[in-house]
DNA sequence: TTTAAATGATTAGCATGCTAACTAATTGGG
DNA sequence: CCCAATTAGTTAGCATGCTAATCATTTAAA
């Protein structure tokens, strides 16, 4: 089984998130938070829930109980958007923009951590190939070759 | 965030989930439940739970969920264990080690679409790195270093 | 030997992913 | 202009990971 490919790219993603829980640990975040912090501030404050679950990778509901509890937590804020009252855009308070920060730094030290004692060739050779897996992945799971 | 390596490995476990999930659709399994049975053979019937999920690499917690599952769907058995009353012992029924067969086979099927259009250097590479990070992401969540 | 520590299974309850279904607002076709 | 379809946000409820705590049994130590 370790050999598996699947197998190892999972054991890898877990490794990988628990390396950074770990580095993340003394600011309070869970994974799930930290992530959607990140990705708020990469997307672009202002965009829409939508938009921001679209960028991670999740349905709207997986971020929404996400942000409620960022909210709560007084990281973040919801704004009505004055084009379509049915969107709401998305804004760190101060608070929150401080501590993204902080999680910035963190998450780039971790992922100078993962890669140590790989080349930039392997490391590009790396990206490469998980990409290519990735497409490869997503290529088998389109219903129409079952 | 595209060009981190974590969200990389992410997604590359996500979309080897999905798409060997996409392989499993018609035996009615889950994926923890599939992964359950593929290891069960793998560490070998008669295994107690406490093996079985150190092999899987999750927590008894989690795995006696999926196995309370499985033995109502009538794919595997609990028999005690002689010599020690504290442990159970895990073993197929008849129609759960057919069943793991076919998902055997899936599996197999998957992992070779996975990796498709890799070359069989590539291939090796690929285990060799994704070990190495493992290893270094290990290393990294040790609370001495933080 | 008697009792405390360790071990395996379990239960309880949280975190976070999902899909399905609902509500409100917007858009577009007649 | 009005109703149907679409869209954004939400709620409900399941799957599956976790940790903490409990129970029974075994092991080990006094």
């Amino acid at each position: 089984m370790e050999n598996n490919i699947g197998w190892l790219l999972s054991r890898a993603a877990f490794a990988w998130r628990h390396a950074v829980d770990h580095y993340m640990a003394d600011l309070g975040l869970t994974q799930s938070r930290w992530i959607a912090m990140l990705h708020l501030d990469r997307t672009g404050e202002g965009c829409s829930q939508k938009e921001l679950a679209g960028d991670i990778g999740i349905e709207q509901p997986s971020l929404l109980r996400t942000l409620n509890l960022l909210e709560e937590a007084g990281l973040i804020l919801r704004k009505p958007c004055p084009d379509d009252a049915r969107r709401k855009t998305l804004w760190f308070t101060e608070k929150g923009r401080e501590l993204m920060q902080a999680v910035e730094a963190r998450a780039f030290e971790g992922r100078q951590q993962m890669l140590r004692g790989l080349s930039d060739e392997e490391r590009t050779l790396f990206y490469g190939l998980l990409s290519k897996v990735i497409d490869n992945a997503n290529h088998i799971s389109t219903p129409e070759n079952s």
